[in-house]
DNA sequence: TATGCAAATGCAAATTATTTGCAATAAGCA
DNA sequence: TGCTTATTGCAAATAATTTGCATTTGCATA
């Protein structure tokens, strides 16, 4: 069996949500769960899901995707290729933007600079093992409110 | 008429990778350059150069921006809408890459980073006066599929 | 300046990714 | 268990982008 912990924890989101957990649901889930194959798009994990249980079909797929993302359980990732691939919302890591003019410090964080950051890094053929990001800026004087 | 030093910069990098220069490119490339509205899309950029010259299609649009994304000219964003949208890529600076192993540093550049980071500045309130991006990895042995 | 040829264009049709209408099915509460 | 309604599967519809092909046009050369 595969690691049923990250699964339990996304259909409790659906849950918590009010939709009813139906077998297809229960298999996408899972699939999105398993810790190989990252980023999956749809398609993949339709085929993936099809494996499990045939008669799941595309449209479900997609319909499932969406609930999910609208729960903050998931979320789609629009790379360049045109497709949406996605991933299941995961722990936390924040970085840092200074506020030059107080020191104030707030954290961040962007899913969207982590993964660009291990797409550059493997370009140049590197494993990111951490990294360091800090923005130095000044407040904007807002121009519109 | 409006600023041409962008636009013929656009051209001027068309022109160095063989390409012809002709009306609906210069054309499209003259939108680009506009200091209007930033990130149109395909449909936007095709919309206004219909105005300009109403024989331009959009087909001729798309392979317009595809040529001068493969130049480096412009940058395509995929944002999470579905469609892509498009801007002129702007100056210089680079980030590290340090081998946590042999203690190289490697020079990198990312158009998209620095984008992002400014996006989430913004979205923060704030303007990014400049930026440190480490990154710390270790070569990757060559493996899996 | 005139000429030829490959590159670029416009049009229509093709692809690809994703969404929707609708009748049939199945959660999950009473 | 039965009922109500969310969810499903299928087929067809959209939306964004690309491609085939005949025609036009940039531009290097004569």
């Amino acid at each position: 069996m595969t690691t049923s912990t990250d699964s339990d924890h996304l259909l409790d989101l659906l849950k918590a949500s009010g939709a009813r957990i139906t077998k297809p649901r229960r298999v996408i889930v899972r699939i999105l769960a398993e810790k190989g194959d990252q980023h999956p798009d749809a398609m993949d994990i339709f085929r993936r899901a099809v494996k499990e249980d045939s008669r799941i079909s595309l449209p479900t797929v997609y319909r499932t995707l969406k609930v999910l993302e609208e729960q903050g359980a998931i979320q789609r990732h629009a790379f360049s290729d045109g497709r949406s691939r996605y991933e299941p919302a995961a722990g936390e890591h924040h970085d840092h933007l200074i506020d030059m003019e107080t020191g104030d410090v707030i954290e961040f964080h962007s899913e969207k600079i982590e993964r660009l950051q291990e797409e550059i890094a493997a370009e140049l053929g590197y494993d990111i093992v951490h990294h360091r990001l800090e923005l130095y800026g000044r407040k904007r004087k807002k121009k519109q409110s």
